[in-house]
DNA sequence: CAGTGGTCTAGACCACGTA
DNA sequence: ACGTGGTCTAGACCACTGT
C-alpha cells in the first residue's frame, strides 16, 4: 500500500449489508495495491478494523474467493490472488454490446428480425408448448468494427402485450434488460451449450463468412427466477474475434 | 414423498459437518421426489427436523442453491428445481474418460506422448520461465465408441522427479490426479478459452479427421491451490461428438 | 398478522500451520 | 503457543409476502 487513506468504517445506517460494504473496500484496495507485497488478509484483522463480529467478515471474503479475487486456506490465511479477474460477460446474459463499449471498442447491432412466430417442432418441445402458443423471435447481428461478430436469435415466451420495438431493443442492447423493465421478469439462469461447426448457407450469408468455415455456436436455455424456463438462444459466433472465457475454482 | 422413511438424524460425532449431511440427505429427498409436490424447503422447517441452528441449514440450503438444486425467493421459500442439474465434468480438470466410464460408454485413452521439453517461447512466457526450465508435456488421445473424442495437450512445470510412466497415466485417467497423490499437488483453478477452428494438418491426422473441418478448441490455463500457473492445456475436441454444457446462476 | 429468507452479534470449539 | 479459517449455537432485527 503506497500511502493511501485506509477507509476503516463501515456506514452502519446505509441500506448496503456490511458484508457488501467491506467487499467493495477490499476490492479496491486490491486493485491499488502495486502487486508487490502480499497483503494477507485475515478475518481477524478485519473484525477489529471495522468493528463488526465475523459473520459479515466471513461472507465478504466468502465471496471474494467465489468471485476469484482471493483464495483462502486454512490455518493459513487469506491472500489475494495475482491477475484479478476480468470478466467478459460472454455468457452472461445480453449486455454483450455494452460490454464491448465499455472496453472502448467500436461495437454496435442492427435488429434483423423482430416477429411473432409459430415455433419449429424442437423448440415446441423444448419448452413444452401447445400448438397454437406462438414465440416471440429477436434476430440481432453485432457488430465490432464494423465487421459481424455474432448473430444471436432468441426465442422468448411471453404475453402478446411485451411488444418491444426494434428502436427500443436497438437501445437497450439486451431483451433481457427490456423484460425486465417491461414485465418484471428477470432472467436469471441460463444452460450454456456450446460447440463448434462449420456455417451453413444461412449463417454464411448473415456473417459475411464462407460456407463450411468453423464457426462457434452457443445454444442457451433461458429461464427465469423461478426457473421456469422461457426462452431459447442461438449464438454463432466468428471465432476469430469471439472466444469465451471463464475459470472453473474448484 | 411416496411412502419413504425420512432421516431425521444428523451424527453429531461425525467428521463429516452437519450442513454437509444436510446437504446430502436433502438432495436424496430431491432425487426421490416425485417431481408432483413441491416440497418448498424452509429454514425453520429443517432447523426443527434436525434440531440444529440456523448457521448449517442456511450453509446447506446456500451451497444447495449455488449447485442448482433449489432457488431460494426471499419472504417466500426455498423450491427445488425441476431438472435437477446433471455435472458433466467438460470443464471440470481431468477424469473425462472416467465420467464416460461412469456413463456406461465405451471410452479409452491412449499415451501417444510422454516427455521433458523446452516449451515453445509463447508458452515460456506464459508461464514465467527461464530459458533453461523444461516441462513436462503429456500428449493423449481420448477415444469414445473406439472412435477419436479429443487429442489434449498438457504442459506441466514440475520438478525432475516427478516421472510418470505411460502405464501409471492410463491406468489413473488423469495426470492430475497422479500429480496430487505424488507430489501433494492439486489443480484447483482453470482459466478456459473456448473457440472453434479449423483442424490443422497435425490435428487431423490425430483425430482422424480433415483438414480444416471445425473442431471445438479448449485452451486452459492452471493454477494450484496458492494460485500458481503450473501449466497449460490445449484440448481439440471433434465437436459432433463433444459439446460443452454448464450453467450460469445469476 | 405470522412466516420467510437476509443480515448481524457475541460468543464457542475445532483442525491445522507456523514458529 | 498462537493465529488461521471452518463450523456451530442462540439469540436478534429487518424487509418482504402471503393470509
Amino acid at each position: 500500500m503506497t500511502r493511501a487513506t485506509k477507509k476503516n468504517r463501515i456506514d452502519r445506517n446505509s441500506p448496503i449489508p456490511i458484508y457488501k460494504q467491506i467487499k467493495e473496500i477490499i476490492i479496491e484496495e486490491l486493485k491499488a495495491a502495486d502487486s508487490e507485497g502480499h497483503p494477507a488478509i485475515t478475518e481477524g484483522e478485519l473484525t477489529r478494523r471495522f468493528h463488526v463480529s465475523r459473520a459479515p467478515v466471513r461472507q465478504a471474503l466468502k465471496e471474494l474467493a467465489d468471485e476469484g479475487y482471493v483464495y483462502r486456506e486454512r490455518a493459513k490465511g487469506t491472500f489475494p490472488v495475482q491477475e484479478l479477474p476480468v470478466h467478459p460477460p460472454n455468457l452472461e446474459l445480453g449486455g454483450l454490446v455494452r460490454y464491448f463499449r465499455e472496453q472502448g471498442m467500436d461495437c454496435n447491432s442492427r435488429i434483423l428480425g423482430l416477429e411473432r412466430i409459430v415455433p419449429s417442432d424442437d423448440l415446441r418441445e423444448l419448452l413444452r408448448l401447445n400448438r397454437e402458443d406462438k414465440v416471440l423471435r429477436i434476430s440481432r447481428l453485432i457488430y465490432l468494427t464494423n465487421r459481424p461478430l455474432a448473430w444471436t436469435q432468441t426465442y422468448l415466451f411471453v404475453t402478446e402485450d411485451f411488444q418491444p420495438t426494434v428502436d427500443e431493443l436497438e437501445e437497450m442492447q439486451s431483451v433481457f434488460l427490456l423484460l425486465e423493465s417491461e414485465l418484471g421478469i428477470s432472467i436469471t439462469r441460463g444452460d450454456h451449450q456450446i460447440s463448434a461447426s462449420g456455417a451453413n448457407e444461412e449463417e454464411a450469408e448473415v456473417l459475411d463468412f464462407n460456407i463450411g468455415d468453423p464457426v462457434l455456436v452457443i445454444e442457451t436455455k433461458l429461464y427465469t427466477r423461478n426457473n421456469q424456463l422461457i426462452g431459447w438462444r442461438r449464438a454463432v459466433n466468428i471465432p476469430d474475434d469471439y472466444k469465451v472465457s471463464f475459470t472453473v475454482n474448484r
